[in-house]
DNA sequence: CTGAAAGCGCTTACAG
DNA sequence: CTGAAAGCGCTTACAG
């Protein structure tokens, strides 16, 4: 321990001692007069205790309360990419809930890889949390994926808490999106709209939300009778550049009749609109692009982004209720909504024409 | 505790005591065998302690480790919106460096409101972190700034560390971005391209941050003998629906000769460019528009947007450097520089104008 | 180089 | 209702 370097004696952390001693009472007393839960303490003492403790700037050493308890009042949250307005909108629904329930947030990067990820479980094992929330889509090998489980599961041996917010690939309890469901309504929606050709910029990954989007993407197309011609799915990174190469060369290679491009993210759909304009093609006017998550940008591009709108912060803080649940011996899953948002970027159609 | 119901026995988190049993020394030597700073010990015993850590899946208890030390290896960050990507920027910066650092970095959000600010700052020093880091814009009375003063001295003299990330309006070590020279140098680029009259979109708060925008931005307009006609400044919220309604305020009563909008971020001059398409006006072309911070987005507006590129994610990366030195009698700034990134809504006046 | 012992700040049965 | 004591898992002088 460092000294205090004005008195050359230990810096003057006020301890659970200290109250005690300022309110006349044992550090036994003291502590329980400090916990809203204790039920057997005079209201007297309790009034005396609180009142020095706040004359004193009294903080609880979290760290000493937490070798006694086993636990800490925590929740890790492991995010792929703080900077993704997807994950940083999830992680605002964490903080948020944590608050409201008493729980500190505390964060690790892992960069996409999962070997990242089982370096920072690893790694977090050591805070003791009460809960790891894990959020943002993995990539790795399948014993890459086996060795993050067998991760998780040490820790849930320990008594801690997994929750998986945002996707569905991992068997812990479950925070996710219907997503589904959310791109089979937009393909309805478009339909709607007079919309016949799409095309596709898939994700270059495969991940249970890429599968999901897809799965309803062409369920739904299906089901109406819109058509895929040849070529017209394309893959790419799931990033603003991704989309823009994917729609460079869907322009190349027009599919027949492509009247839309539905884009797997609005980072994908906003570079695609890009690289149309700089194709000399109108977004929106000349064909139609949509993207998927509606994070902030679809209202300040041009025209605006016809997106779907996810209840991103919603299912970080069910992330958190999960969390805080008694573990159970079935797998939970929570599932929100999502709500189809139409924007310049798709007209109707038949206005368009004549 | 909890109990393990399989066994009924307590659950089976492995302790230094394992390790040291299952290795065949004693605790205090499987403690020095664990930290690879300790010098005596026998590289043959320090084989077989790691070994048996390993084979254990051993992770050492930080709040234990914690209790004995009196800090946690953790650095707290304290961040007024997360979903904010000049924030994102930042904290991505102080996760990086962190990371590298051997720390972990805990967040709290505050909401703006030094008010809340103060209370985050009470929870957080009972996790007894290194250090705090104060990162985005804050509002409050002169009594709050004073409570949240005294209660960040209060932290330091436990030993804590308090570095002020991105502004510089708090006492403390601080990291921060030379805005008034990139707003200085934006208005030298500007006039380079031939725009004479400015109109300026300001933030509605006063901070030392946009003052030290505005400074750079009037300085360098008097030397280089441009004009601010009557009503070209507006004040207006930080947002995006801020900047919306500061120009249609500008294009309503419209300043003598403006020929440019300059605001004070980047999402202020999105917003003004959908204002100005919405009455109309094409941006670019007819009026020019420049921001400030270049986050994500910028190029992805149409007209890609002028802005001043910060080094948001350095800053948070310095942040924890300072956070990691020994305190200093007096306050380090680190100052990084800025740089302006002409583009598609700023083009060459004299062009246009023929 | 190694081990026994004390101590970090807290909580919680246990006994009054 | 209150206090003395044990104990959480670790680190670090201290003494070999």
């Amino acid at each position: 321990m460092r000294t205090d370097p004005a008195t050359g004696g230990p810096p003057p952390t006020v301890t659970l001692r200290d109250v005690a001693a300022a309110a006349g009472v044992s550090k036994a007393s003291a502590s329980r007069a400090l916990d809203p839960a204790s039920q057997y303490v005079s209201s007297g003492m309790r009034a005396r205790v609180l009142e020095s403790a706040r004359r004193l700037g009294y903080r609880p050493n979290t760290s000493a309360r937490a070798t006694t308890t086993g636990a800490t009042a925590m929740v890790a949250v492991l995010v792929s990419d703080i900077r993704d307005p997807y994950n940083a909108e999830i992680v605002h629904g964490v903080i948020e809930q944590a608050g409201r329930s008493g729980l500190v947030a505390t964060f690790a990067g892992t960069d996409h890889a999962i070997d990242d990820e089982i370096r920072v479980v690893r790694m977090m094992r050591s805070l003791r949390p009460h809960a790891m929330i894990l959020t943002g889509a993995r990539s790795g090998s399948t014993v890459s994926r086996t060795a993050l489980e067998e991760e998780l599961a040490r820790y849930t041996q320990e008594d801690g808490r997994v929750v998986i917010a945002g996707d569905d690939e991992l068997p812990f309890d479950t925070a996710i999106l219907s997503r589904r469901r959310g791109a089979s309504d937009l393909i309805a929606a478009l339909f709607e709209l007079g919309y016949e050709r799409p095309a596709l910029i898939r994700p270059e990954h495969d991940s249970v939300a890429a599968r999901e989007w897809e799965d309803g993407i062409v369920d739904a197309a299906r089901r109406l009778g819109m058509r895929f011609e040849y070529g017209s799915a394309v893959r790419a990174p799931m990033t603003r550049d991704g989309g823009y190469r994917a729609a460079e060369h869907l322009i190349e290679h027009r599919p027949r009749g492509m009247d839309v491009v539905i884009a797997a993210t609005d980072a994908m759909a906003i570079g695609a609109m890009s690289a149309m304009r700089n194709a000399g093609i109108s977004p929106g006017t000349e064909i139609g692009v949509a993207g998927f998550d509606d994070v902030q940008g679809t209202e300040d591009v041009t025209p605006t982004l016809t997106s779907v709108s996810l209840a991103l912060a919603r299912v970080g803080a069910a992330a958190v209720e999960l969390a805080l649940m008694e573990p159970a011996a079935v797998r939970r899953r929570v599932e929100f909504e999502s709500r189809v948002v139409l924007r310049g970027t798709t007209p109707d159609r038949a206005r368009i024409i004549r």
